[in-house]
DNA sequence: AGGTGTATGTCGCAT
DNA sequence: ATGCGACGTACACCT
């Protein structure tokens, strides 16, 4: 990894056009090549960037970056503090404890936190359209689709919908109602949810997760 | 800005639950307190990182930092290659052009470059699920709800036919009809704007601007 | 502070 | 390659 500390001015031209007037920087260059323009503050993102694989040209002026898909980065250098070079090695990667898939799980298990009575048919049911996050039976026996999302938003809503309007086209399913289930869900997608006629269960992960293992909540 | 290369063990607490082990990485801590943990690859995404504002603690085993929504970031420091600080000042900022907010300053202005004799009712005309870009009327007398992207794909002929659905619920501005405006427009999205019969335009960023401000084109 | 829409989103996975 | 969904999305803008 190289790291510059400069002064410079820069220009992107691509998906859209920026330009970065001249200021201190930091400028970084990974081992595979991708560069980034950095500010002091303002949170993680860069500046600018460009993503490898790309072509960096350095010349006396500065660097000039630029890729196969027409993207450019002009970087102006006007005067360097600082300029080194470091030899990290590969990264182990980052491990991640999932939710997304773990709150399907929990509700796969425990299908009556979100309605009485209500019986898992399957999880992942497959349609040409896509998997049906949980199938189930409610307590009148009428089929129920589930779609589960981390944070309900209005495109969740249109993917139930979709899957709704095919189930509802298999006789031997229909019909069919839907209940969109996520940790929030925002104001949009319960409007929507309701002209649909979808019922919304917001649910909490840290009940389910006592739901299933209620020993660790007695003591 | 302060940047420092070393051999660390990661371990983050908060939204989910991440760690990563133990590797060289560059630690980027900026003026306003946020912190990120870069890898040598991997475009510009740190593998962890926290916003400010946060509470950054300097132990003799490293870093833990924490804020205020009960997000932690603990970084066990092993051996320190560099750690350097560096004074860059305030940045003047990024300054970006033909983003979607433009394309809809100019087409607001000259809606007649969708269609010939359309009229501007409003613009950001505002419903129940959100924003409709312009609203506007064509040479007929009929009202038309116009969605912008640049780039135009499926999700934009989504959103326009749901805002279609509901304006059409409005007895006093049905029948609405819609215009699906972009840059670019991918295939299968004109293949949905067809079947929801919504008519789509590809515009083109620099005719708007010559159109808006002749002069700059005439030499 | 909270809600909503945009992003040079990025990233991963399936087709 | 393209499509689609998730993301600790981040971020600006508005109430």
């Amino acid at each position: 990894m190289r790291l510059v500390v400069a002064e410079c001015t820069v220009t992107y031209e691509g998906r859209l056009t920026s330009r970065l007037e001249r200021a201190w920087r930091l400028l970084m260059v990974k081992a595979d090549g991708c560069v980034a323009i950095h500010a002091d503050g303002g949170a993680y993102k860069p500046l600018n960037w460009m993503n490898a694989p790309n072509t960096l040209v350095e010349t006396i002026d500065g660097w000039r970056v630029s890729n196969q898909k027409g993207e450019s980065l002009l970087i102006e250098i006007h005067q360097v503090e600082s300029d080194k070079f470091f030899e990290l090695g590969a990264d182990p990667g980052l491990q991640k404890d999932g939710v997304e898939s773990h709150l399907q799980e929990l509700l796969a298990e425990q299908p009556e936190e979100l309605e009485d009575g209500l019986q898992l048919i399957r999880r992942e049911y497959p349609t040409e359209i896509g998997p049906v996050d949980l199938l189930c039976r409610d307590v009148n026996g009428v089929t129920v689709a589930v779609e589960i999302k981390r944070r309900g938003e209005i495109d969740g809503v249109e993917q139930l919908a979709r899957y709704l309007e095919f189930l509802n086209a298999q006789p031997d399913l229909a019909p069919v109602r839907g209940v969109f289930a996520a940790q929030l869900i925002k104001p949009q997608a319960k409007v929507l949810a309701g002209s649909r006629e979808i019922d919304c269960v917001e649910v909490d992960y840290d009940v389910l997760r006592g739901v299933e293992r209620p020993q660790q909540k007695l003591f």
